[in-house]
DNA sequence: CACTATTGACTACAGGCGTAATCGGTGAGA
DNA sequence: TCTCACCGATTACGCCTGTAGTCAATAGTG
C-alpha cells in the first residue's frame, strides 16, 4: 500500500482529497489551470495511481468514479518527515529556524505556531 | 546557475558543504556507507554537478578538487519552501500542527521552538 | 623503458516520470 | 442500423536519474 507518489500523481491526488469520488472528466477539469493537461493524462495518472493503490474505482455506469484510498494526512507527514530527516537531521527546530532567518515567517505566523505550541504542551 | 539537484546529487553536495575542497575520491570515502556507491557512480555525479554549475572544480596536479557553488542554506530554504508551498499553502504553521499532531515532536523540540520564536518577535 | 594504478571523460542502460496519441468497446442520437 | 462521441486501456516516447563500465592520458615503479 502506497508506494511513492510522483510529483503529478500528487497533484491528481489533491483534487481527489479535496472532493470525492469523482469521474475522470471531473478530475481533470478541477486540475490547476497551471499545469494544462490533456484528458488523457490525467487519465494514465489516474491509472497509475490505481495500480499503486493510492485510489479505487467504482463503477458507475460505463465509466467509473474514483476516491483516494490513502489519506492525506499520512501522506503529507510521511513528506515532511522525509525533508526534515534529509535536511536537518529530522528536527523541526532547524527548519523553523532557517525559515524564519529569511524573513520567510511573519509575525502573525509566529504567534499561530506559538498559540499552537502552547496548546501541545503536556 | 543552480539548476535543480536530484536526491543522489544531493548526497555529494551535502559531502562537499561539510568539507571542501575534496578530490573526487575524497568524496567518494566520506559518501554515507549505506548507499554503497561505487567511485565511478560518485565521478559521475559529481561531473553532472559541475555541468549544472552547483560546484567548481580548481586543478591541483592531476586531479581536481571540488568545491560547492551553492549556498547549503539557500538550498535548504528553497527545499523547504517547496514542500510547504506544495502541502500548505506556503505556511508553515499547518507543518507543525501536522507533525505535533502525530507526535512527532517532544516537548524539548517544542521548547526549542518556542525560545527561537521568542527570539524572533518584532 | 614497459607496466600498472589512478584519474577524469565518455558511454551505457534500465527504470521512473511527464505527457500524450491511439485503440477497442459501447451507448446515444440520426 | 450506422455513426459518432466518449470512456478506459494500452502503447509511446523522450528526458531525468541512479548506477556503473570503459577509455584515454598520465604518473609512478621496477
Amino acid at each position: 500500500m502506497a508506494e511513492r507518489i510522483s510529483e503529478a500523481e500528487h497533484a491528481v491526488m489533491e483534487v481527489l482529497w479535496d472532493e470525492s469520488p469523482l469521474t475522470a472528466q471531473e478530475v481533470a477539469e478541477r486540475i490547476p489551470s497551471d499545469r494544462d493537461w490533456s484528458a488523457n493524462t490525467v487519465k494514465t495518472l489516474l491509472g497509475r495511481l490505481l495500480a499503486e493503490n493510492a485510489i479505487a474505482h467504482e463503477e458507475d455506469g460505463r465509466r467509473y468514479r474514483y476516491r483516494p484510498l490513502i489519506a492525506r494526512d499520512g501522506y503529507v507527514v510521511g513528506e515532511s518527515r522525509r525533508l526534515m530527516d534529509r535536511l536537518f537531521g529530522g528536527r523541526l527546530a532547524p527548519l523553523v529556524a532557517h525559515l524564519a532567518e529569511r524573513d520567510e515567517l511573519s509575525d502573525d505566523d509566529i504567534a499561530e505556531i506559538e498559540a499552537l505550541l502552547k496548546g501541545l504542551k503536556s
